[in-house]
DNA sequence: TATAACTTTCAGAACCATTTGAAAGGATCA
DNA sequence: TGATCCTTTCAAATGGTTCTGAAAGTTATA
């Protein structure tokens, strides 16, 4: 068994990319199937994940499909076979800007959008209001819109790096790095 | 209570603020009193906490800590009163700066330092192999080395961004905009 | 030093997300 | 059509995290 070094390095970053991921909110086994599948050199059925990562055949069906969902991986099919196979994205950028347009989707927008709302329940709020309750809904005011205009600081540098996408993180660095001087 | 409409804003950010922080591996209590001592215009005690979030002196007590041990809120004192009061950082870049780099410290170098030493292994590992395991383990030199590029363009990218960031945001934005369109 | 005010700790309880495994559902083949 | 192969579903079990509340610990006051 020559391999052995090879097979542990692989099952080290599987292990480690399944910790980092729970630590974010992922499910642990859906990371790890997802490390499996990047590493692999050729498509792999629910049946060789449920071996390799000694899971149950529920939990690779749910997970595979999750990860389906959020475009991690596709489904491919062969010939002469009626098994389904899958196979993870192997751009690591692409899966980068991925995940991360998922999870802003999922994550953040309902956040801007309860502040937007926030805000214009203040607006309304502090109409009649003298003294104290209006220097509370003043700084309660200052406050979300403080978080708004983050938001809308943030999300352009999001899409330049969306944009920038194939041609790598390089160009945009650049740009950052003239703006800063 | 012609204030009910400013507190019920208060309150409907603070529960979402929670529920967000939940979906990113940050417990959800957490990222309540953070919320609540974010909202707040002078710093609160852990009896107004527990009262305001109906929470446990336990709980308040081990989450105010855990949000001190990020540099999200301070303790403060108050001549002539024996009780710790806390406060939040009200800078919303301040902020965000902060967990970006807690995060990454505690999350995502582990694995950075994980695929290095994958890589080593493999480099190591396939020295003697040839045919189709060495194949393999070619294949899997370049998954890591992939990702290991892609966060050696990540990090400077992070670091620019603190930079830019001390400035206040906005300036960037502006820019930002007019490049994306 | 004794008392009071306040904070921290931690074992057990409660809660929540994930996994399991078996049964049901679908598709393909003979 | 029935048999086979494979996937999906879901109720119950599991495992892990967070919360509770009372007791112990700490610090200030008299």
């Amino acid at each position: 068994m020559q391999e052995e070094p090879v097979e542990a390095a692989r099952n080290l970053f599987i292990r480690r990319w399944g910790e980092m991921a729970a630590s974010w909110g992922i499910s642990r086994t859906m990371a790890e199937i997802h490390a499996l599948l990047y590493m692999a050199t050729e498509p792999l059925c629910t049946d060789d994940i449920m071996e390799q990562l000694a899971v149950s055949r529920g939990s690779a069906s749910m997970n595979l499909r999750e990860l389906v969902k959020w475009s991690l991986i596709v489904r491919v099919h062969r010939r002469g076979d009626r098994k389904e196979y899958f196979e993870a994205e192997k751009d690591v950028w692409q899966m980068f800007e991925t995940i991360v347009r998922e999870r802003r989707r999922r994550e953040v927008q309902p956040i801007e959008e309860t502040i937007d709302r926030c805000l214009g329940m203040i607006r309304e709020g502090k109409r009649g209001l003298r003294g104290p309750s209006r220097k509370e809904a003043d700084a309660y005011e200052k406050r979300f819109s403080d978080i708004q205009d983050f938001c809308n600081g943030l999300n352009p540098l999001f899409n330049l790096m969306s944009k920038a996408g194939r041609g790598g993180l390089k160009p945009v660095a650049k740009i950052l790095g003239k703006l800063v001087g």
